[in-house]
DNA sequence: GCTGCTCTGGGTAACGTTACCCATCGCGTT
DNA sequence: AACGCGATGGGTAACGTTACCCAGAGCAGC
């Protein structure tokens, strides 16, 4: 463990020093308190350009704030989360708050655990949590002490806010969408919950009970197929294998995600069969890439750039004091591409 | 500026009334330090686990060590950093580190600037710094301060460390692979230097200069097309266009990086153009994206779970002690798809 | 029985920042 | 002339942790 001789940083006192004034006036200075005059300000920032002055968080973290805001990720693999993390540096960039990310896993509630302890044990000002698994009452433990901000949980909780796409209205979109064309057998892909039994405010869950209704309403309940895997390229690809082997099989699937959508492109391109000769594909999210003319996935697009700029005034919001929880929902669209089709006549 | 009640953490100093010894000993058992016998660290142990003790980050950042490693992405859409993110996570997850990931923007060396200052004033223990663009003078002053591993550049510093892999061998198979299949007008799109001129160690740089030195060995010299835009979507997109605008127009393009590669496929299906009957593509990085057989881009296969395990292996050696510059380089392979074929006769 | 060693435990002063308090000054009001 | 008040600046004690030092116990060797 050597010490490795970094040049010892500015401190508020050098500056201090530097401005012949106290370390309280310049803190003062700093944080745009009240009682500095015009003179005391120029005078004490000519200091801090002078020296290159830069507060550090840690010792600032222990007199209570840290200027950051932590956002826990499944993974970054999802480009949907891409367009949410724009969001919020957009909408918190002004106000001297930093997001830093850490990958929660996205299945293991362990895993999760950890993450959520990692930013906690570091002080964040704020969370923003993003399609956690975990129950609702490990969300409140958390919201106890920072404040707290869930994308992609339908929770209707006192303690955090929620930012949320409404699912339902964007599952029925696409089962309508596949009824439309004609199509009876409809199989879904969805998340298998890491829990015992389903949450029913998770967002794959709504998915999938919404999936289940629509069919029902139409009459299809025998058609209703459904395979819990995960919204991964593998666990799309899984998914579809498994219900390429139903009989009769399905002429078209619904996966809960567009990561899940790519995988069951390949299961059913690697089966021999053709989108949407054979079997229509439908995703969620209308990641950017699904708009490439080769892919022509249909999906459903929920503008993620919206949803993290919310995120980022609700946990700025909390953090100034706000203490009534907030609901933000986001009407999904339809983006109908060549990925889906009328069924083959038979 | 409320001040939230948030119960009071319990500190060393609760655990140590607890289990009635020291803070002193506490703190040794916490950091496995030399003089504690081993009934101590048992009755320690015990406190701690009773009460859910954790230790402060922010405390223990104000004497020295955070347990923390930063990662800088230019930005978390691109897919390849996923796998790096992976390949660091396995490493560092037993050793106690944490990563925290804050986006650098990628192209504006400003915006790399406050991200990587966002983490100096946190202090973490080690910087992963992933594709940076800025001067190799900046990474040196960051280096002396940090340690600090560089993913992606080919600099020779006695510093910092850097992983890579060979991007000279990687855009030569690209180029040969194009010359093989008959092509003569190859054009490539690179990324625009954010500084004044080419910085000859990004990878970009080397990319580029490589097709240019292939192709005038091949006495193709007269056939060099570049467009400098940028490794993403929009870049490769508007790189495309003008391409094609060029008479007379390129029978392949060689796109710096798959991001960009999938806007070259959007700009050439809009301009009514068909791939790889009129145009051949070929990108790099080999995002699973590519592997989709709707996609079926060919690319160049660089391992990157391995390079963010080797970049997780530098960064802790350093953080141990270790003064030593080393290079780390993988080599990288072609995989042909159905997006080069041979150019159209005539 | 004394010296000198190792082993174990604790006391204490930082680390850099800010919240809370108090002191001073100038000025207007009584 | 005495008083009160707002505006401005500074002193100081924390926040939780660890590095450095010292003290005492136990023990071996003379």
């Amino acid at each position: 463990m050597v010490t490795r001789d970094r040049q010892r940083r500015v401190t508020i006192t050098d500056v201090a020093r530097h401005a012949q004034v106290s370390t309280t006036a310049v803190s003062k200075v700093l944080r745009n308190a009240y009682g500095v005059s015009e003179a005391m300000r120029a005078k004490v920032q000519a200091a801090i350009d002078e020296l290159g002055y830069r507060p550090q968080h840690a010792a600032r973290a222990m007199r209570g704030r840290t200027f950051t805001i932590g956002v826990l990720l499944p993974h970054i693999r999802n480009p949907f989360f891409a367009d949410i993390i724009d969001g919020l540096t957009e909408e918190i960039s002004a106000s001297g708050y930093q997001a830093i990310m850490v990958q929660s896993g996205g299945r293991d509630p362990a895993d999760e655990r950890r993450a959520s302890d990692a930013l906690v044990d570091r002080q964040v000002d704020g969370v923003l949590w993003v399609a956690p698994v975990c129950t609702r009452a490990q969300l409140e433990k958390l919201a106890k002490d920072t404040p707290l901000v869930v994308l992609g949980r339908h929770d209707r909780s006192a303690l955090y806010d929620c930012v949320l796409d409404d699912d339902e209205v964007g599952a029925e979109l696409v089962v309508e969408h596949l009824i439309g064309l004609g199509h009876r057998r409809i199989a879904h892909i969805t998340q298998k919950d890491a829990l015992g039994g389903r949450t029913a405010t998770l967002l794959h869950t709504i998915r999938a009970t919404t999936y289940e209704r629509v069919m029902t309403e139409h009459g299809l309940a025998e058609h209703i197929a459904i395979a819990a895997t995960s919204y991964t390229e593998e666990g799309g690809y899984e998914g579809t294998r498994e219900l390429l082997a139903r009989v009769p099989r399905p002429t078209a699937v619904f996966a809960g995600a567009d990561q899940a959508a790519f995988g069951a492109l390949a299961a059913i391109h690697e089966a021999g069969l053709t989108v949407p000769g054979d079997i229509s594909v439908a995703g969620y999210d209308n990641a950017r890439i699904t708009g490439l003319a080769h892919v022509a996935l249909t999906s459903i697009d929920q503008d993620g750039a919206i949803m993290g700029k919310t995120a980022g005034r609700l946990l700025l919001e909390r953090i100034a004091g706000r203490t009534a929880a907030v609901r933000f929902s986001v009407t999904p669209t339809l983006v109908a591409r060549r990925s889906t089709a009328p069924p083959a006549a038979r």
